[in-house]
DNA sequence: GCTGAAAAGCTCTGCTA
DNA sequence: TAGCAGAGCTTTTCAGC
């Protein structure tokens, strides 16, 4: 931590978000300074950890990626060795986009799985998904429609 | 689509989606070409839509939100408008990080929602959620722990 | 901690092959 | 469709406030 954001900094990271690649001179004017402190602030949110990493996005539309289907799965047992089998495995697969354990529901992992169709989705659970030792259930629902999926955290409103 | 992608775009795909402020002269020594047919490409790559787009990823545990939820939402009625207005909602929502619309459970919608602690989880579900009309019931899980968060989709493997 | 200017580095475009 | 080279822009560093 080590750092207290004001204002600018808070207008900078919202900006950021939204718009990865903003060019420092661009994000400068927007927030209302001149291009060298605005470069200063960013290398220093990045130093302190408040900024994560930068990535593209990309669509899957364009990859024939059709299917997003949330998975959660109930183990049979849950020492660590076991949870730590599960949790090494998902990582490990490209096609789960996120994994995590769960409170507060019958299951222990939701997954968020990306397949080009039905058929990948088949042999996703057949051959990844099953084929995990002490899985006791598995349960899908599918993505008819994407109404929002935004990578942006709410800030506070400075 | 109109455009067919050999084994370099993928590659730049690939390393443009986990870094996605790779100096296109580093992106070109990557991937085995000279800066000018790099930058072509992912210029290309952009106006034909396969980017979508460029991300800051920020970490949420700098910023107190420390509670990540599902919550799954059944509507009573399922007319358009009673669809769209709930979709219109929780898009102008912040802290609504995803809501999709799902078949193969009992729940119609499900959100996932980023907070700082279970106080304002409480506030989002109470001002927010329940006052949406037609909704029949709400189940929350919430997240122990986040073993995998990716915003990279699966490319074929060139 | 900001500004402004100068140096270094990067990106883009047209040209050549 | 790749590589080269020059023009233009961006980033970063440094002195001054």
């Amino acid at each position: 931590m080590t750092l207290q954001l004001d204002d600018i900094d808070l207008k900078i990271l919202a900006l950021l978000q939204q718009h990865g690649r903003l060019a420092n001179q661009e994000l400068a004017s927007l927030v209302g300074l001149s291009a060298s402190p605005c470069s200063r602030r960013v290398k220093a949110l990045e130093e302190a950890g408040f900024i994560a990493g930068y990535a593209t996005l990309l669509d899957p539309k364009h990859f024939d990626l059709q299917l997003t289907a949330y998975i959660q799965v109930r183990l049979e047992k849950h020492s660590q060795a076991i949870l730590d089998a599960f949790e090494l495995a998902m990582s490990s697969y490209d096609e789960v986009l996120e994994c995590c354990l769960l409170t507060g529901s019958d299951a222990d992992y939701q997954l968020k799985v990306l397949v080009c169709d039905m058929e990948a989705f088949k042999r996703f659970l057949l051959e990844k998904l099953t084929t995990q030792q002490d899985i006791a259930g598995i349960r899908s629902s599918f993505v008819l429609k994407q109404v929002k999926n935004q990578t942006a955290i709410p800030l506070p409103k400075s």
